[in-house]
DNA sequence: GCCGTTTTCGGCCCGACTGTTTTCAGTCG
């Protein structure tokens, strides 16, 4: 698969278009680089299909430049511009607060290539004499490379949830703030966040900034202004916040909840209109006089449009879908019934069958699923055939003693030539079987899709367990063509997991979305080792929610009949 | 280089903050 590639060399091209202060071109390159990141399937069968000029963004001599590097693995035009500017534009790119014009200069004056040659002529002192460069951008690119050595780029949602609910509860507690609202990508649901956003309305915008900027956990202000400021935290995570009065509130929120592409769209749709929108509002674009601003919804329903939840906003055929009245109803953290998946003591858990259960109860669920490991993992402490009676056993102890449904099952091993450790008449007598991939993960996609289809053709498999198997930020997904693997799971009725492990968070909603289209239903698991993880669960509801999922999407909104009928194998 | 609910040609989102200037360019989101 030679998407991510692609998705490289023509962001490389934007950027040394860019530097060559060549216009639009690079925003273009960009666009194209941006769709096919998001793409589903692998780049190579778009074109074997004779469907590249479909993809957004890309049009005929892009078309033929992507056909150049799935033919050869190379781009001579590429190679060509390379060649003409010999600097790492990509690596100085990543230093904060240096783009385009300032690296052009770097080169021209003082020969900077990358960013080993920027640290040697900063030390030197030499940038400060350059014009237009002074003593303080010579300090802030030079910490800038600092951080770049050793700042994660981004942060586990886990991570960034408590950080957003103290800084709320520190700036609520004062009476000059009327709302608190988080925004960015974090409102949206992701996976992971780059950093946090937080919109505040207030009439004293300069008391606000001061609390902020104060705030224990700040090492460092990176822009104080009247309406807009920037921190650094302790973990490096940073943190924007801006105030607005009531007014703007809703234009706003949508400008800071983004993504930025999705405001794009809206902002041309607007002109289309002949209006203009910006984060104060929509207004008449000649005489500026005031149309919408106060709520979202108001700014969707003049565009054109339904309203648009959080998580859909990625520029990915919801405004298309808003304008047909076609958006999808999504589920909600309170239409989830119960989950799936779960692990105890039996296997690599670190609670009973008991306690895990009652904390379900206590989370006001009607049911849980255990799935403890079986097979050849040995130090998941994985169940065997021999010890499988008793933990059957166990849990019919528990059905009594609680007061919600309890599902027996396993995590099975798929194992590397495709077969499960245990027959399916001894699968069949478990209510859920949970299969994933567990080892000799670093097989070629042809092997490891056949291997993974193989089984959930063979096998009466509920769920296929974290389909991806990443772990985020440490291990990259199996190379499958998710493609064949979603059509096989619908075929058979095989529920895709949405797991909410905040190291895996497997699915994605992006390909959630994927496999909605193919026509597949998802199963909503924890993946819990202990008591306390059992509250993930709105986590995967995030990724349900990216991926236009429904109720009749997914098994832990059905009632319990319908779930028991569907799990039936 | 892409694209079309005013266009197949002529546009291409919009504003805040910083630093280096003395009215603004560059960067960022």
């Amino acid at each position: 698969m030679k998407n991510q590639l692609i998705v490289k060399i023509l962001n490389n091209i934007a950027d040394i278009l860019e530097l060559q202060e060549v216009e639009f071109k690079p925003q273009a390159y960009r666009k194209a680089a941006q769709s096919i990141e998001s793409l589903s399937e692998a780049i190579e069968d778009v074109y074997e299909k004779g469907k590249l000029e479909e993809i957004p963004g890309v049009g005929r001599h892009i078309a033929e430049k992507i056909a150049e590097i799935v033919e050869t693995g190379k781009l001579k035009y590429y190679e060509k511009l390379k060649k003409e500017v010999k600097v790492d534009v990509e690596g100085l790119n990543e230093v904060p607060s240096l783009g385009p014009k300032k690296i052009k200069i770097l080169y021209k004056k003082l020969g900077v290539k990358d960013v080993h040659d920027l640290e040697k002529v900063l030390k030197q002192h030499k940038v400060r004499e350059l014009e237009g460069f002074g003593e303080k951008t010579e300090e802030t690119l030079l910490h800038g490379i600092e951080l770049l050595k050793k700042r994660p780029s981004r942060f586990l949602y886990i991570h960034a949830m408590p950080m957003g609910e103290i800084i709320s509860k520190t700036l609520k507690k004062h009476d000059f703030v009327k709302r608190v609202e988080i925004a960015g990508s974090y409102r949206r649901g992701k996976e992971t966040v780059g950093d946090l956003d937080f919109l505040v309305v207030s009439s004293q915008p300069k008391k606000v900034m001061d609390v902020f900027t104060g705030m224990k956990d700040v090492t460092e202000v990176l822009a104080k202004g009247e309406t807009k400021s920037s921190v650094r935290l302790s973990n490096g995570m940073q943190v924007d916040l801006r105030v607005v009065n009531e007014k703007e509130y809703g234009a706003a929120l949508l400008y800071f909840i983004g993504s930025k592409e999705h405001n794009v769209e809206l902002r041309k749709l607007a002109l289309k209109k002949g209006w203009t929108l910006n984060e104060y509002g929509l207004t008449e674009l000649k005489d500026k006089k005031w149309v919408a601003g106060r709520t979202q919804e108001e700014i969707y329903q003049k565009l054109g449009l339904r309203f648009i939840e959080p998580e859909l906003r990625e520029n990915k055929g919801e405004i298309e879908a808003a304008r047909a009245g076609k958006l999808p109803d999504l589920v909600t953290v309170k239409d989830i019934k119960g989950v799936f998946h779960n692990h105890t003591t039996w296997s690599d858990g670190h609670n009973s069958h008991l306690e895990m259960a009652q904390q379900a109860e206590g989370l006001g669920l009607k049911f849980i699923s255990f799935n403890d490991h079986f097979g050849h993992v040995g130090i998941t402490n994985p169940l065997t055939e021999k010890r499988l009676g008793k933990y059957l056993q166990e849990i019919e102890k528990v059905r009594k003693k609680v007061g919600i449904r309890v599902f027996s099952g396993v995590e099975i091993d798929i194992l590397k030539d495709g077969s499960l450790p245990l027959s399916p008449a001894k699968l069949r007598e478990l209510d859920v079987v949970v299969a994933s991939v567990h080892m000799a993960i670093k097989m070629k996609e042809k092997e490891m899709t056949s291997r993974v289809c193989h089984a959930l053709s063979n096998y009466p498999i509920n769920i296929l367990g974290h389909p991806l198997d990443r772990v985020l930020q440490e291990r990259e997904p199996l190379a499958l063509n998710l493609d064949q693997v979603f059509e096989t799971a619908k075929q058979h009725d095989i529920f895709l997991e949405i797991n909410a492990s905040p190291r895996r968070m497997d699915l994605p909603g992006e390909l959630v979305k994927a496999g909605r289209d193919t026509g597949c239903k998802f199963a909503l698991s924890t993946d819990a080792h202990d008591v306390s993880h059992l509250a993930f669960y709105p986590l995967a509801v995030n990724m349900a929610r990216r991926g236009w999922i429904e109720q009749k999407h997914l098994l832990n909104t059905w009632t319990l009949g319908k779930i028991e009928k569907a799990l039936q194998k």
